[in-house]
DNA sequence: TTATCATTGTTCTAATTAGAACTAATTTGT
DNA sequence: ACAAATTAGTTCTAATTAGAACAATGATAA
């Protein structure tokens, strides 16, 4: 298979993540919150708290950075760090109060602002192009894992 | 139109793009390029040589980012400035004999190692979902100018 | 012509990024 | 029980990232 059958689609796969990144980090941007951070917020909230481990997982931040991120978190007082009760090794990551009304505040606000890019798409749309990128990642991930 | 209908492609995009750059960039990095570089040599090659913003428009990476990417591959004597005849404001970066030869090695052994992840797909598969990422992209690009 | 406006690239700052080395704590195999 | 292998989180380094302010150059319009 020559590249000029796949090389279009790596590019507009980049783009296209691109464009999502710009129209969404600018309105993220605007709320006082860098994208890395609010991703953050947004996957504490209405949870009890996670680990690390389970944060990075879930926001695709590796642990190295997470640190960081969570870090200046702590210090804007958005959320705290716990001990693990069960495994010495695992804290736990809360929203603060002052992290869960940030997050009600916000969260609905940035939905609201995504839901206009998505508007001209019907849900089958969204949901045919939802199955196209979980294949393609599927492929990425077997790729990967078979040059081990 | 509840997030619950388009928030699964927005984490499937994100997921997407992260696998591809896992799979890309652990490849290039053991050409001892980072993705940037890359990028950036790959852009240029069989190329006269164009300027930083065009480099930028092609390359997606910011201006400001750019002038970094290009001092670091200034430093490996794989790429060098000169001024544009016609425009005081403009240079035009070129690879070196020395950019030229790493290109001839690398680009196609990069293509190569990109086509294991795409084998499982028809090419219509793949024109399929390139429209899709271009119509889906389009939107956020309009909705983001519309929000000016 | 000349004042104004736009464009190009650099510089600066704050933050993210991946990867590797490291410490501490837990789990596993024997 | 105990040594070895894993796992969780931090720290460190080099690089990228976006955005804003800036200087230099070019284009426009009165």
């Amino acid at each position: 298979m020559p590249p000029s059958i796949f090389l279009p689609l790596m590019r507009e796969l980049s783009g296209t993540y691109q464009a999502f990144e710009m129209y969404s980090s600018a309105h993220v941007r605007s709320l006082s919150l860098t994208p890395a951070q609010f991703d953050i917020v947004a996957t504490l909230g209405n949870t009890p708290g996670m680990s690390p481990k389970e944060l990075g997982e879930k926001t695709l931040i590796t642990k190295g950075t997470l640190t960081g991120v969570i870090d200046r978190l702590v210090d804007k007082k958005l959320v705290r760090r716990a001990a693990s009760p069960s495994d010495g090794r695992c804290q736990v990551i809360k929203l603060t109060a002052r992290g869960e009304n940030l997050f009600a505040r916000v969260f609905p606000a940035h939905m609201a602002h995504m839901e206009h890019a998505f508007a001209g798409f019907s849900p089958e749309d969204l949901a045919g192009m939802t199955a196209s990128l979980r294949l393609l990642r599927a492929a990425f991930i077997s790729a990967h894992d078979s040059g081990e």
